[in-house]
RNA sequence: GUGUCCGUAGCUCAGCUGGAUAGAGCAACGGCCUUCUAAGCCGUGGGUCGGGGGUUCGAAUCCCUUCGGGCACACCA
C-alpha cells in the first residue's frame, strides 16, 4: 500500500494544481514543529520565485482548496508561507486498519527484487572471536534481515579466513608439541583419526603462541611458511589436521554466533576457492588485464577521474603466493558462477575502504562481474573504549566476545533478580535476551560508519535510549494483552477506533510511519533508522500508556479498539527488533 | 605529503536531498505509584552546531577557507 506521506502529498499536490501551480510543490513532510502541526508543506515558499508571488498568497490559495478535504482536519497557511497540516482521526484510523490487515503492515515489495549476498562476520578459524568482531556480525545480521524483510533474496556468508599463514602457524606449533602424531608421519598411508587431537581451548592457545614465536624466530617462521605451502598444496597429513582445525573452530564459531543470534546461510571460506585461483590468474594474464610490476602480478585500476593515487590491485605476490585480494576475487568469481547475485554487500572495518575500491575495480575491469552487478562495501567505525581509543580490557588485552556476552548477561541477571522474583531458569533466559538487546541496540543505534564509544555501563542501563527500554515497552504491552485474555478477551480481529486524545493520536501517527522507515532503512542500509523509529514509537506508547486506562475501560467497543491498537504496536515493535536481530521476553 | 571521514549541551549521540524556537538519552534538580510492570511518565536548567567567509528570502545542513582529530596510502587482512 502507498505510504502515508504519499497519500497526503497527493492530496496536497491536487490542491496546488487546482490553484494553478506546479504539482510537485505539494510535497508534504513530517512536521518539524510538532507543537504547531502534524505534517507540513513548504511548497509555497519554494514556488514563490517561479510565480513571482508572495509565498503566503500561494499558501492561502492552496489552503482554500483543502477546506473540505477527507484527509486534513486543518490546513493553515502561516507566515512566511508554511502550510501547517493536521490530519483527520478517521483518516489515520482507516490507514492503520489497512496496515493492520495487510501483510508486512503494507510494506510494498521492491520494484526489482534482488538476489543479494551479504559477506559479514569476518571470522578467522583458529582465532577466537573477540569484541572487534561484534560490529560486523551484528550490523551484517541486521542488514541481512532488513533486506530479506523488504522482499529481497538474501544469502549470508561468513567467508571464513581459513587458508593463510595462520593455519601454517597453528599446525607448526602442534607439530612442535606433538611430533609423534600420525599426521606428521609422511610415510603413513592409513586412515586418520576422526577425533581432533586438540580441544577448542587448546587450539585457541596454539595460535598466539605460534604467532609470537614466528615474530621472534626466523627459522620458526620459515617452518610455518613451509607447512602452509604443504597444506595448501594438499599434503595429506597437513590437510587432515587443517580439516580438524576447521571442524573444531566452526563448531565453536557456530556456538558463539548462535549466542549472538547471528546465523549464516553459507559457511564458505577462503579455502573453498583455492582451486579456482590458477585458472583465474591465467584468465587475467591471457586477457591482458594483469601484468608484472616489481615482481608481483597486478591489475591496474587507476582511472582518469581519480583525485588520489589508487595503487594497482595485486593478484599474486612477488613470491608467487596468493593473498587476500586473490581469494576475494576468486570468491566473487565463484559467487557469480554458483549464486548469480545482483548485488554483493561486504561489511568490514572502514579502514579497508581503499582495499575494496581496488578489488571492486579489478573485478569490473576483468569482467568477473556483470556490468549491472552491484558491489557494495559498508565500512563500519572502530569500537572505542571510554577513553576514545580502541576498546581494550582493563589490563589492556583484547576481550573475547564470549566473555563480553557472559559479563553482560551476568549483569542483567543481577539486575532483574534484584527487582523481581523470577524462577531461576526464566531469569537466566530473560537475562540473555536483555543482554543481547543491550549489546545490539547499543551498536546498531549508532550510524555504522562512525566510530562509537562502547560503554557497557550505558548500554546495560535500563534507562533511556537502550535496548532494554524497548523490550520493557513490549513486555508492558504483552502483560496487558495477557490479562485481557485471562479475562476472556480475544485479541484477534479487533477493529481500531479513532483516537480520542493527543497521546493516542500521536501513537497512531508513529505507527503509520512504519513502512516509510523500513523502506528507507533498506535503501540506505541503515539499521540505526529502525532504532530511532522504535525509540520514538516506544516513547509514544509509554506516554499513551501513562494516561490511558485500558483494562478498566468500561465502553467495550472502545476497549477492544484500544486492545487492537496495542496488538498493532506490539507487532510493529517486535517486527522491528526482529530485523535488528533480537527479541523480547514475556516478562522482565 | 596525498586522499578521506569526523568536529552539535558536561558526557554519548540524532538531525545533514536547505525551512519556523537545533532534538534525544545520560548526568543535575523538582514532581507523579491504594489503580494495566515507576526498567515508566511529567517538568526545570544546560548550545555563538570548531572558527571565518560565501550562495540563499532562509544554512547545523550546500560551496570555499582555516584550525583540531581519526583513518588509509601495493607484496597484511
Amino acid at each position: 500500500m502507498k505510504k502515508i506521506l504519499e497519500l497526503i502529498s497527493e492530496e496536497m499536490q491536487e490542491a496546488f494544481e487546482k490553484a494553478g501551480y506546479e504539482k510537485t510543490l505539494g510535497r508534504v513532510t513530517i512536521s518539524n514543529r510538532p507543537d504547531l502541526c502534524e505534517y507540513q508543506c513548504n511548497g509555497a515558499m519554494a514556488g514563490a520565485k517561479q510565480y513571482k508571488k508572495a509565498p503566503i498568497m500561494i499558501a492561502n490559495e492552496v489552503a482554500a482548496n483543502l477546506s473540505d478535504s477527507k484527509v486534513f482536519a486543518n490546513v493553515e497557511a502561516v507566515m512566511p508561507g508554511f502550510l501547517n497540516l493536521k490530519v483527520k482521526e478517521s483518516f489515520l484510523t482507516s490507514y492503520l486498519q489497512e496496515m493492520n490487515d495487510t501483510d508486512k503492515f503494507g510494506l510494498e515489495k521492491p520494484h526489482k527484487p534482488m538476489k543479494v549476498v551479504v559477506d559479514y562476520g569476518g571470522a578467522n578459524i583458529a582465532k577466537p572471536l573477540h569484541v572487534g568482531h561484534i560490529r560486523s556480525a551484528v550490523i551484517g545480521e541486521s542488514v541481512k534481515r532488513i533486506l530479506r524483510y523488504c522482499g529481497h533474496e538474501v544469502i549470508g556468508d561468513v567467508h571464513l579466513g581459513d587458508w593463510g599463514l595462520q593455519m601454517g602457524l597453528v599446525i607448526t606449533e602442534l607439530k612442535e608439541r606433538q611430533p609423534d602424531l600420525v599426521y606428521f608421519d609422511e610415510s603413513y598411508e592409513g586412515e586418520y583419526p576422526t577425533e581432533a587431537p586438540f580441544t577448542i581451548s587448546e587450539l585457541e592457545e596454539l595460535y598466539p603462541t605460534a604467532s609470537k614465536k614466528s615474530k621472534e624466530d626466523a627459522e620458526y617462521k620459515a617452518k610455518a611458511m613451509d607447512v602452509t605451502f604443504k597444506m595448501q598444496s594438499g599434503v595429506r597429513g597437513y590437510r587432515a589436521v587443517w580439516k580438524h582445525i576447521l571442524n573444531v573452530s566452526v563448531a565453536d564459531l557456530k556456538k558463539n554466533y548462535g549466542s549472538l543470534n547471528v546465523d549464516f546461510d553459507l559457511w564458505k571460506g577462503e579455502s573453498d576457492v583455492h582451486d579456482l585461483i590458477p585458472s583465474m590468474v591465467k584468465y587475467m594474464k591471457d586477457n591482458g588485464y594483469a601484468h608484472e610490476s616489481e615482481g608481483a602480478l597486478v591489475v591496474d585500476v587507476k582511472e582518469d577521474t581519480d583525485t588520489k593515487e589508487i595503487p594497482p590491485c595485486m593478484i599474486l605476490k612477488s613470491d608467487g603466493a596468493a593473498l587476500y585480494n586473490t581469494t576475494d576475487l576468486a570468491t566473487i568469481m565463484d559467487r557469480m558462477e554458483n549464486i548469480g547475485p545482483d548485488k554483493i554487500i561486504y561489511l568490514t572495518d572502514k579502514r579497508q575502504e581503499l582495499y575494496f575500491e581496488q578489488v571492486f575495480r579489478c573485478a569490473r575491469k576483468t569482467k568477473l562481474v556483470k556490468p549491472e552487478t552491484e558491489l557494495k562495501w559498508i565500512g563500519f567505525g572502530t569500537m572505542n573504549g571510554k577513553d576514545g581509543k580502541p576498546f581494550k580490557t582493563r589490563d589492556g588485552g583484547v576481550m573475547r566476545l564470549e566473555v563480553l556476552i557472559k559479563e553482560t548477561t551476568d549483569e542483567m541477571y543481577r539486575k532483574i533478580t534484584e527487582n523481581h522474583d523470577l524462577p531461576k531458569e526464566e531469569a537466566e533466559e530473560t537475562a540473555k535476551l536483555i543482554a543481547l538487546s543491550a549489546l545490539k541496540y547499543g551498536d546498531l543505534s549508532n550510524q555504522a560508519s562512525k566510530d562509537y564509544i562502547f560503554d557497557i555501563e550505558r548500554f546495560t542501563s535500563f534507562e533511556g535510549d537502550t535496548g532494554p527500554y524497548i523490550l520493557y515497552t513490549i513486555v508492558r504491552i504483552k502483560s496487558i494483552l495477557n490479562k485481557y485474555k485471562e479475562q476472556g478477551g480475544d485479541i484477534a480481529g479487533l477493529k481500531l477506533m479513532d483516537a480520542q486524545n493527543a497521546s493516542e493520536k500521536d501513537l497512531m501517527m508513529q505507527l503509520v510511519g512504519f513502512n516509510t522507515v523500513m523502506e528507507s532503512a533498506c535503501e540506505e542500509v541503515a539499521p540505526h533508522k529502525i532504532c530511532a523509529y522504535i525509540y520514538d514509537l516506544a516513547n509514544a506508547f509509554n506516554r499513551f500508556y501513562h494516561e490511558t486506562k485500558i483494562l478498566s475501560e468500561e465502553n467495550e467497543e472502545r476497549k477492544s479498539g484500544l486492545i487492537a491498537l496495542l496488538v498493532l504496536t506490539k507487532n510493529v515493535l517486535e517486527t522491528c527488533i526482529d530485523v535488528l536481530g533480537f527479541s523480547a521476553p514475556d516478562r522482565m
